[in-house]
DNA sequence: TTAGGGTTAG
């Protein structure tokens, strides 16, 4: 402190004694560069500044010790006739540290070029720095100098060895060192685990602690906080329960970070109750520990869940940042929660979040999942680095969003720009040529997959073909396809060929198709509906009421149809028969009185519903709940001008809704987001700017 | 020197 330097020219040389010894040196309390200036000046004054002890000390304090000083801490540096191993080191840790790393290794080397031998503490440190900057060329050099000095065995630097090359992405050298060593301590069984999980190699890191385990090696927090987390990500509930049971029955002291893998290892696995137990019982909750609980719910698909426990955050004061943010926009992106998402988007840039690239994905994903793509582009256009997710949800959400050719244009461009296509970009990229009707370059793009991006094509990829061949009107050709697959088709494979039969009044094939999901699984009611409209529109009116009667004798249990609708930022879920949200209809008016307005309206449903309209009795596949729910947007139409009313569905064709947009446009002419599972479509005047519709 | 939460499809 500035009392102690005032006094310290007048106390007597005696003080070297103190000065030499570093621990209790005075230099350590210094707290601003102005104090350290000070002593600076005195030790220049005394001459103390020639001892070797106390410059290394002022050196320390400079470098490392307070903040903003490293280029003070250059000069001293530069000033030292001679600088030994220890004042390198004492550089390579603060450059490293505080300001570049990439300097630090410069420094190394000039410390080679002037003969000052390294000694163990140094490798440690350049190491690190090469760590840091992902340099495994020059990592792999000062691995070679470590064997040419002789601390190839030393513990500590093969520690470091292990965290170079796993962060530089090359585990298995990692593996290699991990296996050479003599002497395993924690800490290097830690490194290989925290190697293991950076590679995104969850399996290995279980498979090294049962061999931790088998060589009755003891292990740590920081173990159990790795294994705890791959256990999560492989959904190993046993091994996850095993350590739980360990904590314990040992009486360990559950840490906010052990606490937090708990809490995360439940919820990947499944058990997303038990993760909130937890969660409940934590004395502390960090943003890691909020970040993991809503996530948790998100991965489970219970997105409500999160969004009210997101709410619940605000109420603690903890403050979001871009991890939460993935998470929360993930979960507005599933329940369409357009102006919660929006909001999120605002907070970011108030509050200047960083836009990474897991975040910047995440707000392309979310605005193209609610239909405002160009939203999606402008974002992309801002991020200053990217991956192939962001490219794969860009092309994904154009692709779905109608603009199938300009969704292509960017899967090409992403080439052009050194990123290559994974396998989930290919399914973006064959939806998009399935929804703008591309035929040929669908056929192409399957083709190059395997042959030029070495891609084995999966159940999807076919199930893609099959759509772009059944939407283009090539049912015999898609027949063939999935008779011809090398892979097993499944029954959703059928299905998308079956909704191909459906849209192009293809009885035989329908048929088929219909056979072979039966075969497969227990038909869906919508495979039933499909089936019966396919007899409907060829005007085989009696088939098909048949397989209504079927449907309804095999009991065919119909999935509870669910709209949601976001008013004033709240996200309303409406289920089939449920009467959860009376006031909403209260407000709106009945809603018997709304059918009758829509129906008189003009809403005339296809031939099959008008018919089954008749059959009183049989609610389950009757077109009530449709209605229902159009009847709920009808009322909500009545908020202020510029509204966009939001329904989502879930069950129905699209050409239900079609007919249904397009009353609710001519009363109203307002435009209206409908979504058909994960696509939104836009109408303006009763027309749909997707081109993509059944 | 080691440790907790995140993105694309289905």
């Amino acid at each position: 402190m500035l009392s102690t330097v005032t006094v310290f020219p007048a106390k007597p040389i005696t003080a070297i004694t103190t000065i030499e010894n570093p621990k209790t040196l005075i230099l350590q309390q210094c707290k601003t560069s102005k104090d350290l200036n000070q002593i600076h000046a005195h030790l220049i004054k005394t001459r103390l500044i020639h001892n070797r002890a106390v410059t290394e000390n002022l050196l320390e304090s400079t470098a490392i010790l307070l903040p903003n000083t490293m280029d003070y801490a250059l000069s001293i540096f530069d000033n030292i006739g001679e600088p030994d191993s220890s004042a390198y080191n004492v550089m390579i840790r603060g450059l490293t540290y505080k300001q570049s790393p990439h300097e630090a290794i410069i420094l190394f080397k000039k410390m080679l070029e002037t003969s000052v031998e390294p000694d163990e503490f140094t490798f440690p440190c350049v190491l690190k720095a090469c760590s840091r900057l992902r340099a495994l060329s020059e990592g792999e050099q000062v691995h070679a100098h470590i064997l040419k000095c002789g601390f190839g065995s030393v513990e500590f630097v093969e520690n470091t060895l292990i965290h170079m090359y796993a962060n530089c992405g090359r585990v298995e050298v990692a593996r290699r060192v991990f296996d050479g060593m003599s002497e395993r301590g924690v800490v290097a069984w830690n490194s290989m685990f925290s190697g293991y999980m950076r590679s995104g190699c969850w399996e290995e890191v279980v498979k090294l602690f049962h061999r931790m385990r088998e060589l009755g090696v003891g292990f740590d927090e920081v173990t159990m906080i790795s294994v705890l987390t791959s256990c999560g990500r492989l959904a190993d509930l046993e091994l996850g329960e095993w350590i739980n049971g360990y904590i314990e029955a040992n009486g360990i002291k559950k840490s906010l970070a052990l606490m937090t893998s708990l809490v995360d290892m439940y919820a990947k696995c499944g058990e997303v109750d038990t993760a909130r137990r937890l969660f409940d019982q934590m004395d502390q909750r960090d943003v890691v520990a909020w970040s993991a609980m809503i996530s948790g719910f998100c991965q489970a698909n219970r997105c409500r869940e999160a969004l009210d426990l997101f709410n619940e955050m605000q109420k603690y004061n903890v403050d979001p940042n871009e991890v939460t943010m993935v998470s929360v926009l993930n979960a507005c992106a599933v329940l369409g929660a357009l102006e919660t998402g929006k909001w999120v988007h605002f907070y970011i840039k108030k509050r200047k979040l960083k836009l990474t690239v897991t975040l910047g994905t995440a707000l392309i994903d979310f605005y193209a999942k609610c239909g405002f793509v160009d939203s999606s582009i402008e974002i992309f256009s801002k991020m200053a680095s990217k991956n192939v997710f962001t490219w794969t949800a860009l092309i994904q959400g154009l692709a779905s969003n109608g603009q199938g050719k300009r969704a292509l244009e960017f899967f090409y461009l992403m080439q052009e720009k050194n990123f290559e296509p994974n396998d989930v970009t290919f399914i973006g990229a064959l939806a998009a040529c399935s929804h703008a009707g591309l035929v040929d370059e669908g056929r192409s793009l399957f083709v190059s997959m395997s042959k030029d991006f070495d891609i084995e094509p999966r159940i999807e990829h076919y199930g893609c073909m099959v759509d772009i061949l059944g939407r283009a009107g090539l049912i015999e050709e898609a027949y063939q396809f999935i008779k011809n697959m090398p892979i097993q088709p499944n029954a959703v494979v059928w299905r998308t060929l079956l909704a191909s039969c459906k849209a192009h009044k293809n009885v035989k094939i329908g048929e088929e198709s219909f056979r072979r999901i039966t075969i497969l699984e227990p038909a869906h009611s919508g495979d039933y509906i499909l089936l019966s409209n396919i007899y409907a529109s060829v005007g085989r009116c009696e088939d098909a009421l048949k397989v209504r009667r079927q449907m309804r004798e095999e009991r065919i249990k119909k999935t509870p149809g669910c709209s949601l609708i976001e008013l004033d930022g709240v996200v309303h879920e409406f289920f089939s028969e449920d009467d959860g949200h009376a006031h909403l209809k209260e407000i709106y008016g009945g809603v018997e009185d709304m059918m009758k307005q829509i129906k008189s309206a003009g809403y005339v449903p296809n031939p099959a519903d008008a018919r089954l309209d008749a059959e009183e009795d049989d609610k389950e596949a009757s077109v009530s709940h449709h209605s229902e729910k159009l009847a709920i947007a009808y009322g909500l139409i009545r908020t202020p001008p510029g509204t966009t009313i939001r329904i989502s569905k879930n069950l129905r064709v699209c050409t239900d809704c079609h007919n249904a947009t397009k009353i609710i446009s001519k009363v109203y002419n307002r435009e209206i987001v409908v979504r058909d599972r994960n696509r939104f479509h836009h109408f303006k005047e009763g027309l749909c700017s997707c081109k993509d519709y059944w």
